[in-house]
DNA sequence: ACGGATCCATACCTGGATCCTG
DNA sequence: CAGGATCCAGGTATGGATCCGT
């Protein structure tokens, strides 16, 4: 599939971004010279892939943001009729060894959420190809949101470095939350256990909570330029 | 391509073996439903595979031997009209940070080369397909060849966790050598540098010398039995 | 002749997320 | 309805070795 040139600054992401909006992902698809053939199930990450494309973000699998020269990170968030986020988000996955040495400030959570371009997509039509591309929304953490994620992230990461990784479940955190993040139950990767011991547990990663997403989506935003005063 | 079951056996892997012997490799890829239609450079490894398969071997990538049941590696080496290796022969890849905390007898090269099916493959033909296969030779280090493989491998072990990576070059060893092995010549993994300093340098793995191929398959084997006394 | 460079297949890992059962 | 389980694509690492210029 075809994929677009990096976008030189944040106005042009944006313009292309919005370009996009109330497209559906087949005409996308399409315009790229690709095609949406295969359905939810079996399509779990292609939406994301897609974006990706048409908006013009390398990256892959590497530790940089999506628009490396831009520094922002794009999410695609499904949404319902009323535009509201029904799940959570994923963040990055874990290395549980290595948080112990990790602060807040360096971590790869607050790197990926500290500038982030989310496109919603109405997931109420059953076809990929016929979703609808959504407003796009260029978000920072405002200082209350960056606070709480904060804290989430200090307490989650704590119990995980203390040795904790299994008495943790997706009931912490406020607005983050710890969840399994593998192919299968069967998936293993090393976790810190009590008292300096190492364990093997489900791979984890960090999730955002549909209610902080949606909190995100209802802040001023593109879709609402024209009732800012001034 | 099919993949025939894991012999049950010593005997029966050694049985099956000596049957694939003065076949053509065209011949034994045919028999297991595939074909072998790249050339040469193209080509590298699917002698190694084909022999897998046709053997029964497992592994793939995993750390254990190709046949884990028995204990035994499997390799396949090009040898020349008088039935002489002429190659070095790859014996495995090098953590070169790992290497100083490692000693001979838990060494994956050790492992490697405790217990070897080799199987000679007449290289003379140009075509993959016309190659013929040889006489196999089941091998165990005898006490020289081990205590020569053990001195070699700490002196090249000891250079490298010493930091002389960059000073170490294929002279070295009599019977094994380092030599790089990496897709080419950008490649990098980490090693130690001078003065617990870590620096970037090409991959590296072990490789046995000509040589000392030669002399294994020149050691009394199967194809010999007949000359024993008793 | 051999030391350094390279080539393919495949398993594994990571990043993209959503699925789905109790 | 949300916590735990899972799915695909694509890149990377590993294992299989031989190529080839000097």
């Amino acid at each position: 599939m075809h994929r677009r040139p990096p976008p030189r600054n944040e106005r042009e992401l944006l313009l292309r971004a919005e370009a996009l909006s109330g497209a559906t992902l087949g005409e996308v698809a399409q315009a790229l010279g690709g095609a949406l053939d295969q359905e939810p199930r079996r399509a779990k990450g292609r939406i994301g892939q897609l974006l990706e494309h048409a908006l013009g973000a390398t990256g892959g699998s590497s530790p940089t943001p999506d628009f490396p020269e831009l520094g922002i990170e794009l999410k695609s968030v499904p949404v319902d009729s009323r535009g509201q986020p029904r799940q959570s988000t994923f963040v990055c996955s874990i290395a549980a060894l290595e948080l112990a040495y990790e602060e807040w400030f360096s971590s790869r959570a607050r790197r990926k959420l500290a500038h982030v371009l989310w496109v919603p997509i109405d997931c109420i039509p059953t076809r990929l190809a016929d979703r609808v591309i959504g407003r796009p929304h260029l978000w920072r953490p405002s200082p209350h949101q960056e606070r709480a994620l904060r804290e989430d992230w200090e307490e989650l990461a704590g119990l995980i470095a203390a040795g904790a990784i299994d008495q943790l479940d997706a009931h912490r955190g406020r607005y983050l939350q710890v969840r399994p993040k593998a192919a299968d139950g069967r998936a293993r990767a090393c976790a810190p256990g009590p008292e300096d011991t190492t364990l093997s547990a489900v791979p984890r990663g960090f999730y955002l909570r549909a209610t902080f997403t949606r909190e995100i989506l209802c802040q001023d935003g593109p879709g609402r330029r024209e009732h800012v005063p001034g």
